[in-house]
RNA sequence: CGGGGCGUAGCGCAGCCUGGUAGCGCACUUGCUUCGGGAGCAAGGGGUCGUUGGUUCAAAUCCAAUCGCCCCGACCA
């Protein structure tokens, strides 16, 4: 493609909102542009980067099965509420109503689509296993869109559907995509983890996600280097290091003007660890007392998964259910139900004496106070590995695909059932699968760039070759940059040519920004010697070739040359 | 939905505090020079200062409301 002839408008300055990196170097190397929050145009150079992206998920999910199809992005309410969630879900989801006044919404996922078609098609045993996938757009009225392309209103997923007769089935169908996914962030070049994730309202009986590191990540995953633990901090256990602890007997202390964690530890030159940090919390069935130790931070999520949902309790609650102020609460002779953090159950610890002004020292969990015991702390980098104590590390990520094992919530609220070759009506066990290529391409630019720009993996790259003349005034340059054009194009090598008249810096400045692999330069300086250059983006690696080898050696030096 | 920030030319910003009718850099157009890492000179084009209302002789500037965008948190099927 000739770069006159293309829309892609670079920017030399850093746009105002763009925070995240990805999100700087897209809008700047001329991929996308901000329509409203949350909303995207894909330029020309964006779109071949998501075509490429497509491309190879396709290939794999067709490799396992997969065939594609196309569902509606408009929904008609009826579906959603068969399955209960038109109800369940707020608002997330956008809704309408056609000139009939005919409730509607837009898909935020297509699990009901699936199971409506899987019912009206599939009948026997003899139809299945089935796999359905589509790469279409999908709609989530997003609380808070942001960082560019990784979150947003409206977005591009692969989203695939297994039909299986049993659970045994569902476990096949599984593997099968959980290593296509692999094999296609593998081929988009992103180093990633696969964790444990909680399946939450998909509703399910087991889900997995795959997480690409990155700062711009919205997630937390722990992982082992030892043993490959990885799981969501949201799930992740871990056993916290803990500390040597006093031979101190029970007994109450004043602790004026001590109320939170530090202040107590200072008072009695101890560390936080010795300590139990108790919070009070309201949950639909009334005050509930958590425990964790003083260093540690509750999880709401994990808490919530035991618990219910839950608020924190307003000051004149704490006061009336404990008798003291927030800073000096504790579960010694507290009648309420308590829920303490797995960790707690060794040790002796201070707590506060639910009376203002005073703690208890030499406090033994299980002897001075019986709680139900529950893995409710945030696992932190450090922590030992809960299967094999190693320590544990914990880095934010990037959510690129998830995986579901849905069982058959869905089919039994929309009726899709087979017979099985007993002539038993069963319900169809299904199994759901998402990947975002938006997502890929922000943490491919994540995980790869530099100072000057992105540098793409050749396997997504817009282009792999920058054909780069010095300067197009100069007729031998041009004439030699239109023959090896001609020569790259039939090789099939996508190329890029910068036909522009511009200064020789906007070009390399340029080049640098788009980070397509391989850059071909064609100025004075090695044409004096009768050569071009060749240099790797990645590397930095420069080396002379004669014109007349240029486009044989530049396919050679792509270790993934187009098809 | 809570907290914070910002809306002035295509992009990045100044001006606002202390009202007097808009400016800088980049980009764009034309000409000349220049040509291996974001050129120089000269001449130009482009803005209802987010919107609405109020105060005032006079509002980008002060006040109010409203809309939009970004960040932190909550939420995230």
């Amino acid at each position: 493609m000739r770069w006159t002839k293309s829309l892609i408008p670079t920017l030399k300055e850093d746009p105002a909102e763009a925070d995240a990196v990805s999100h700087r170097l897209m809008v700047r190397a001329g991929l996308v542009r901000q329509l409203a929050a949350g909303i995207y145009v894909y330029l020309p150079l964006g779109q071949r980067v998501m075509d490429k992206i497509n491309a190879i998920i396709r290939e794999e999910l067709n490799r396992i099965g997969g065939q594609e199809i196309t569902m509606p992005v408009l929904h008609p309410a009826e579906l959603w509420q068969q399955t209960g969630r038109w109800a369940a879900i707020g608002d997330e989801m956008f809704r309408l109503h056609d000139r009939g006044n005919r409730e509607m919404c837009l898909g935020m996922t297509h699990e009901e689509v699936i199971a409506w078609l899987a019912a009206r098609e599939i009948h026997s045993y003899r139809d299945l296993p089935q796999t359905w996938y589509q790469i279409q757009t999908k709609l989530r009225d997003e609380a808070r869109p942001k960082s560019g392309v990784l979150r947003t209103r409206e977005f591009l997923m692969k989203d695939s559907y297994t039909l299986d007769r049993d659970e045994v089935g569902l476990d096949k169908s599984y593997q099968l995509h959980k290593e296509a996914y692999c094999r296609i962030l593998e081929r988009c070049g992103l180093a990633f983890h696969v964790v444990e994730s909680d399946p939450g309202m998909m509703g399910g009986v087991g889900a997995h996600e795959f997480m690409a590191p990155s700062e711009a990540g919205e997630d937390e995953i722990a992982h082992c280097d030892r043993c490959g633990y990885s799981a969501n901090v949201e799930l992740a256990g871990s056993h916290p290091r803990n500390p040597t602890f006093p031979d101190s007997t029970l007994e109450e202390i004043a602790t004026p003007n001590a109320g939170t964690i530090e202040e107590v530890c200072a008072l009695l030159k101890i560390e936080p660890a010795l300590t139990i940090k108790s919070l009070l919390l309201v949950t639909k069935d009334g005050p509930l007392l958590a425990l964790v130790r003083g260093d540690q931070h509750l999880h709401e999520k994990k808490l919530s998964i035991v618990a219910g949902e839950f608020r924190p309790a307003h000051r004149d609650e704490i006061l009336s259910h404990l008798g003291a102020g927030p800073g000096s609460i504790g579960p010694v002779g507290a009648t309420l139900p308590t829920i303490a953090d797995e960790s707690l159950r060794v040790g002796r610890y201070v707590v506060g004496a639910n009376k203002d002004g005073f703690h208890l020292r030499g406090v033994v969990p299980g002897t001075h106070f019986q709680a139900r015991w529950a893995d409710i702390h945030h696992a932190r980098s450090g922590d030992g590995c809960p299967r094999c104590e190693a320590v544990l590390r914990v880095e934010r990520v990037i959510e690129v695909g998830n995986i579901f094992k849905l069982g058959t919530k869905y089919s039994l609220a929309l009726k899709a059932v087979y017979l099985n070759e007993a002539g038993e009506e069963r319900p169809i066990v299904m199994g759901s699968y998402g990947i975002g290529p938006a997502r890929i391409a922000a943490a491919a630019i994540e995980q790869h760039h530099d100072q000057l720009g992105i540098i793409w993996p050749e396997t997504i790259a817009p282009y792999q070759v920058h054909l780069l003349p010095v300067n197009v005034r100069d007729d031998k340059m041009v004439e030699l940059a239109e023959a090896i054009y001609t020569q790259l194009q039939g090789e099939r090598v996508e190329v890029l040519y910068d036909d522009r008249d511009e200064r020789p810096g906007v070009k390399f400045k340029d080049a640098d920004l788009l980070g397509l692999p391989l850059r071909l330069t064609i100025g004075s300086r090695a044409l004096k010697e009768g050569m071009v250059e060749l240099k790797v983006r990645k590397t930095g690696e420069e080396l002379r070739v004669p014109p007349s080898e240029a486009a044989a050696r530049a396919k050679a030096l792509l270790s993934h040359p187009a098809k």
